[in-house]
This record gives structure tokens, sequence and C-alpha cells, in this order.
DNA sequence: AAACGTTATTTGATCGTTCAACTTAGTGAT
DNA sequence: ATCACTAAGTTGAACGATCAAATAACGTTT
């Protein structure tokens, strides 16, 4: 049995095709009676719109594109895959398909969205890492290309939840700030913050959460906040010059530095009660080592970006307008910092 | 301006589309002298064939499919990254575009298969995690769909270079089997091993490494071999129980078992020079604990995968063909036991 | 110069949809 | 009885490429 169109469904139900296309695209138009009937020999020949034949004539492919970033660390890797996978959930039950593709510069990112759309007739994108003054959004926004980022818009003199395109993002500040405040409760005064040099934006964020805190409970944050870049080493490095300065508890930007601080941490101080590390994305790495954690929910956000593009390209005006703007709080995973002594951290 | 079609271009060469078409998928057709002056506009005009109307015709879409397995442990999922990565940029490199589906069972995987190659007219897709009676391969098969996976074909029967499908799978046994080694080159006599119920392929896989190179030393195995889920606290546990049987040192079949053995280890033996627990994946945990473990050459894999399955689609005989079934030799990363007592792990 | 065999290029049809314009029938108001 | 209007369904054209077959151009051979 030949593969069933349009035409070959039409002639054995002896009615047009536009009507069969009616019925798929828009309903209403057709007589109930014949609706069901034409429902009924579409799911009986197991019928599928040709995405091709549709894409060529709409100029609209379902497909929505998203980078894959360089891969940095690899700590942060398992992130992604939440990510993309709670994406590609999200996408599939909004009838839309990811298409991946790999730049290796922000640059390269803009002449990839070039190419996609001409050959591809890709509908929109999902953007991730947005930093102080992308270029990326600004050329989408500019050519009028739907996107959504993960990640707000930063920018020193603009409001973020004004911005032209839609967005999701994580409150880092909070996070640090309850991770910071966590560590004053249990008595600690003087409270380090590893964190990458200034101008990144969720960097910046992360830092201000942590000073917040401290400003509140009345602490002084002097000689206590340290810029460096990701990774291990450099946390571990960090946290010396910070216990040298009298710190004896470190908020970090990152799981990674936060592994590096605890790992200076544990061999100059006694394991303590109670957190005196706290890092940055839950990653498993922090659960394996028992290391406190800010945790993103990573998949609400996925979904709803999702939600919010879909929302932009069915121009769908009704059926509840999703937030344009969406600043989620992250939450504190707390564990027994003294990993490799004992069973408390395999909890 | 409006965008360039086969038509506009051939319009304003004064040729017709057919020949441009030929410039672009025959250039042996055409005339090198017109096929210059086409190329020449071509790049000026900055033309690209739409895909839409490509697909339509040749019902071939330049597309791969890959399945986001659902996101079990976490750890994992940083392989998966380096994984997709890599083979996004091969794709992109061959022409290929990568879209993600999400399925939760193999079933599901098998009924995704059948709408996306209706609708979207997928070329091919890239299977991960095969299995002991994998339905998916089966079904791929009977189809004649193409494909690659990266596992071989696991059957009690069947030599899987003798497959009638290309793989690429890395050889976990070869890998279980040098880890082993050097424990008994360090001197170990009673060597345990933390793996997966059998039947799982892989798992046997690398248990059979492990096995081999006990036997080879002329050491016994009874009483050493543990099988768990896979999972940190069954880890822990299994250890506790090879530790009762005298073991003194385990290779375990994931970095999430030996994250579980090493934290049972540094709990009741002190803390050696030489590594006693090894794992598999070389994930970034096992980097940040200072966990030994079989690394895995993803990357290539997933290049080569890319490779025979571009091979297969384009059905060109001639420019080398790739290797249909490819068995890549992990490396093992050898790393102090020692964690968070020093610096060591930090190189 | 006619006939031939290549090589180079063109033309018509087609892939499976959706859009836009059109027909037909039915309903109610004037 | 006429007209206007809506509802239901139909038809031709178009999206932009490739395939298959037809034609034009051109150098060789006889």
């Amino acid at each position: 049995m030949a593969k069933a169109t349009l035409v070959s469904l039409a002639e054995s139900l002896g009615v047009s095709r536009q009507t069969i296309s009616n019925v798929i695209n828009a309903p209403h138009r057709v007589k109930p009676e014949t609706r069901l009937r034409v429902e009924h020999a579409i799911a009986e020949s197991g019928y599928r719109p040709s995405a091709a034949a549709r894409q060529l004539r709409t100029r609209r492919s379902m497909n929505l594109g998203i980078r894959m970033m360089p891969v940095v660390d690899g700590i942060n890797g398992s992130i992604l895959d939440r990510f993309l996978h709670a994406l590609t959930e999200a996408a599939q039950d909004e009838g839309y398909r990811l298409t991946l593709f790999s730049a290796a510069t922000d640059d390269d990112e803009v002449r990839q969205y070039e190419d996609l759309l001409n050959v591809a007739d890709l509908d929109g994108f999902v953007l991730t890492g947005t930093h102080h003054g992308d270029q990326r959004t600004a050329w989408l926004l500019d050519h009028e290309i739907p996107f959504a980022s993960f990640g707000r818009p930063w920018s020193d003199t603009e409001d973020p939840f004004s911005s032209r395109h839609p967005w999701v993002d994580v409150d880092g500040g909070a996070g640090t700030e309850q991770a910071t405040r966590l560590l004053l409760d249990q008595g600690h005064t003087a409270i380090g913050f590893i964190g990458w040099p200034a101008g990144s934006g969720a960097g910046d964020d992360r830092r201000s959460g942590w000073l917040r805190a401290l400003r509140d409970g009345g602490v002084l944050a002097d000689q206590l906040d340290v810029e460096v870049h990701d990774g291990v080493p450099a946390g571990a490095r960090a946290a010396e010059q910070l216990i040298a300065a009298g710190a004896t508890a470190v908020v970090c930007a990152s799981d990674s530095l936060a592994l590096g601080a605890l790992s200076t941490f544990r061999s100059r101080y006694p394991a303590p009660t109670t957190p005196d590390v706290i890092g940055f994305d839950d990653t498993p790495v922090a659960a394996a080592v028992g290391l406190s954690s800010v945790a993103q929910p990573i998949e609400d956000a996925a979904r709803h970006i999702i939600r919010v593009l879909a929302h932009t390209l069915s121009g769908d005006a009704a059926s509840g307008r999703p937030d344009k703007h969406l600043l989620l709080t992250p939450t504190l995973a707390q564990r027994f910092p003294h990993p490799l002594a004992g069973d408390g951290w395999l909890a």
C-alpha cells in the first residue's frame, strides 16, 4: 500500500484534498459530520502530512535550533543533558522538533542562523549563555527572528523585564543570598565569595546575592571577594587566599570552584557538621562529594522557554499568554561536608 | 532584494534552472566555462538551495535522528554532552543536521522512528545503548532504514563483526582488563569487581575483562564478583561486601559505582599511594575526586559513526569506505586515590 | 556536405501541501 | 420573489527544487 497523501485520501473518500487539509488545519470550516468521517479515514490510513511539502508552502518547518556550546569543563555538561532533555520533550509536546548545530564563537553562531533560516527554514532559536553586549540577541531582534533565551539580557542601563525578547532565567543572586544566609545562621562571620571576573552577568548576579546577605547581616565583605576564571585548581587557590584573609566559609559561583575550595578547606579545617563551602548548579559531582550547592530548576526553565517560544510562533493571542520574562528561584541542596569519611553523603 | 531561487538566478544569468541545479549537484555535466560563471553568480547572490523543496522532491532531508535517553544518574550526562557535541560537528561537516527526539522506552523509540520517517523524512538514525535482544535494530534492519549504533549488537550466537548494520563501540573488556592488570602489578591479589546484573552486554563485557586479567595473573575470583544496579550507594554497599570477602582493590563498571566503593574503601583502608578503586567512563566526577577511571574515546566514536552513516547514505562506493564495524580501545586515566587531603588530585 | 556520436543545455512533469478565489446551497430579511 | 449573507466545499496556482526525456551545439568521420 502506497503512502497516503491528501490526494489519495481525498479520492478514496470522495471529497477534495482541501477539505481534508481543512479538517487538519481549520476544523471549524468543516461540517462536523464530514469532519468525523475524514478523521476516521485519517486514523485508518495512518496518514501523516509531509513536513517538506508543508514547509515549502508555508515556509515554516516546525523546527527550533539550539546550539551545542563547546564543551568546557565537563562538569556543567550534566546540566546541559537535563536541559536538552526537557527542551526536547517540551518541544515534542508542542509539535516542534529540535535541530542541533554547533558553533565555536558567537559570530559563528550568527552565521549559522542565516544558513539555517535560509536552507532549513528554522522557525526559531533557543539561546543559552547570554552575556553583556550579546551580539546574537541584537542580530536576531534586528532580523525579527523569533527566539527565547535561557538567561536574561544583561545590561547596565536597561531593565531586563522590559526587554523585547522573551527569556527565562534563574535568580542566581537569590540562590547565593540564601546560601550565605545559611552560613551566617551557622555562626560564620567571615564568609568569602569565589566568583568569575566582573562583567559576566550571571557571575555578577551571584556575587551580588552574597554581598546582599552580608550587608543584611551587618557583616563586612572586605578582602573576602576573589575573582578567578572557572576551574577546580583555581577554586583551591582562591580558597587559600580567603582563608589567609580570615574566612571560615565560602560561597562559590560554580561547583568547579567549590570543589577546589572544598579540598583546601578540608586540608585546613577539620570537617564541620554543617556546610562551610557551598557551590552552584548542584551537579552530580556536588552530590557525589557531599557538597552543598544551589540547584537550578532547569527542567522548569526549559519547559517555559518552549512554551513562550511556541506561543510567539503561533501568534496565539488567546490561551493564556505565558510570561514573557520569567525569573525562577533556585533551591539550596544542603549536604554534609565530609564526603569520604562516612555514609552521610550517600543519602 | 527577494531571496534567490533557481529560477531567479537562471533568469538573471540567461541559462536554465536545471543548469544551475547541475552546477550544484553534478558539476561534471556542465561546461567549465559556464560552471564558473554560475558559481560566481551563486556566491554573489548568496543563493542557498531550499531544503524543503529538495526534500519534497528527493525524499531525503539530510537530517539524522538521535534519541535523548531519559536522564538516569546525571553522572553520565557529561559523556553525552561530549558525544552529542562531536556528533553535531561531524554531521555538520558532512552536510547533515541532527534532529533530537525523546522516547521513554524502546517501543516508544520505534514508534518515533515511524513518525519521523513519515513526516520529517529523516535519512537515518544514530542509536545508543544497544543491548541484548534490541528490538530497535531489528526493526530498523527489517525496514531497511539506514542507521549506525554506538554499541555493538549483543548476541550470544552471532559475531558482532558480521552484523548487517554498522556500529562503533569501545572495547570495555580491554579497559577493565588494563585496570585489573594495573592493580595486579601493584601487588593486589584479591581484586573485586562491582558490575551490573548479567545480561546487559556492555556490563558483561566489562566484567569479562576483569576476569581475564585475574585468570592470566593466576589469581582467584571467587566471591569477588558483585552484581548490583548502578548508583553510588549500591557501589558503597557492594564494596563492603567485597572487603568482607577479603578484597583489597576493586574495578567497577561505572564511575557511580566506583565513587561509592571509594567512600567505603577510604573509611576502611588508609589512603594508599596507588589506585585501589578504578571506575569507568572517566567522568568529571572521577577527575574531581581523584578516582582512576577507564576513559572512552567518545569523540572518535562519534566522528566515526557519522562517517560510516554518511557513507552508507551517499552510497559512495569510492572515497575509502570506512570500517563498518569498529572497536576502539579505551585508555586508563590514572589518578591519586586520596582526593580531599592533598593537592595531587588537582592536577 | 551529410551523417553520426558526444557533450551541453533546456523543457515539461512532479513531489504534497496550502492559499486565494470561486461555486453551490441554504437561511433569513425585505 | 429578490437580494444579501453565511456555510460548506471545490479548483487552479504556487512554493522551489530534481528527474527524465527532448533538443541544441559541436567536432569527427566518411
